[in-house]
DNA sequence: CTTTTTGCAAATGATTTGCATTAAC
DNA sequence: GTTAATGCAAATCATTTGCAAAAAG
């Protein structure tokens, strides 16, 4: 619930500055957006923006751990708050749109690997492919070749 | 164990040719070959391959599902030999490095997704993240800032 | 011989990089 | 005043597309 952007970024020793609260504001507001998005809503907040400084501060709020990307194949990635709350993602394969899902088994970690093959297991990240109901709506409308 | 390239390709309407036997022999021989991996393997078995016609046959072979393409975040897709076992993939953050992980349920669905949204969902993926042996040794190496 | 596949060239889309300018602290 | 962040231009990387030439059936 509490969501405090410019303590978020001085707790990762970054600068609090306009275009940075407001790629956060849009990430909140809209989870799982896409670079092309917010750079849209950080023009309508403060004029002007490049979609190459959305890049660097969704890159530097990446690492810093404040945003998670998500990167559905095929589509562009897109960006969520991190919260350690282990949820998965819902994929439209018809329109890329993503959806929450809480995790079945109901916190972290919810899987384990049955062979790590020696390896330091730091994540596991799930994906749920199908289609959404108003893509399937619509190709239910098509009509079947007589 | 059997792997008869020429009666996947027939049965799924495909043409027999050299370039697409060359691709699946490579696939085949390493699995989670990315595109530039499998064209130099193709110019080794027959002189020449564009990378664009590999392309293009990775394309093919996907949509007749006789491969499966794996889309690691950041790092280039991979591709494996599509087979219904419901396996999953453990990726190496650093080197990139895929590496195949039986799924600890034993058959599909292993997942299914708390609260579905309202989509038709017809499949699950999951990635494991972490750090390979090789990279997790290289990174121990590594000396402390004293 | 017809259709599919390959090769080649150019285009596209997403993202990154280098460097100068500007803003935060 | 320093250092970090942004803007701008150009570059890069993975992948796709259009069209002509070659090969499969």
């Amino acid at each position: 619930m509490t969501f405090a952007p410019t303590e978020l970024l001085r707790e990762a020793n970054l600068r609090v500055t306009g275009p940075r609260l407001a790629v956060l504001a849009e990430v909140e507001a809209h989870p799982h957006s896409t670079a092309e998005a917010i750079v849209e809503a950080v023009r309508d907040r403060l004029g002007t923006a490049t979609i190459q400084s959305v890049y660097h501060i969704l890159n530097a709020l990446t690492d810093a751990h404040i945003l998670r990307r998500i990167e559905p194949e095929g589509s562009p990635g897109r960006f969520e708050l991190f919260r350690d709350d282990n949820h998965h993602h819902l994929v439209c394969r018809s329109c890329g749109e993503v959806s929450d899902v809480a995790c079945t088994v109901g916190h972290a970690p919810c899987l384990t690997a049955s062979d790590d093959h020696g390896y330091v297991i730091d994540a596991a990240e799930v994906i749920f492919w199908g289609t959404c109901p108003s893509c399937a709506t619509q190709a239910t409308q098509t009509p079947p070749t007589s």
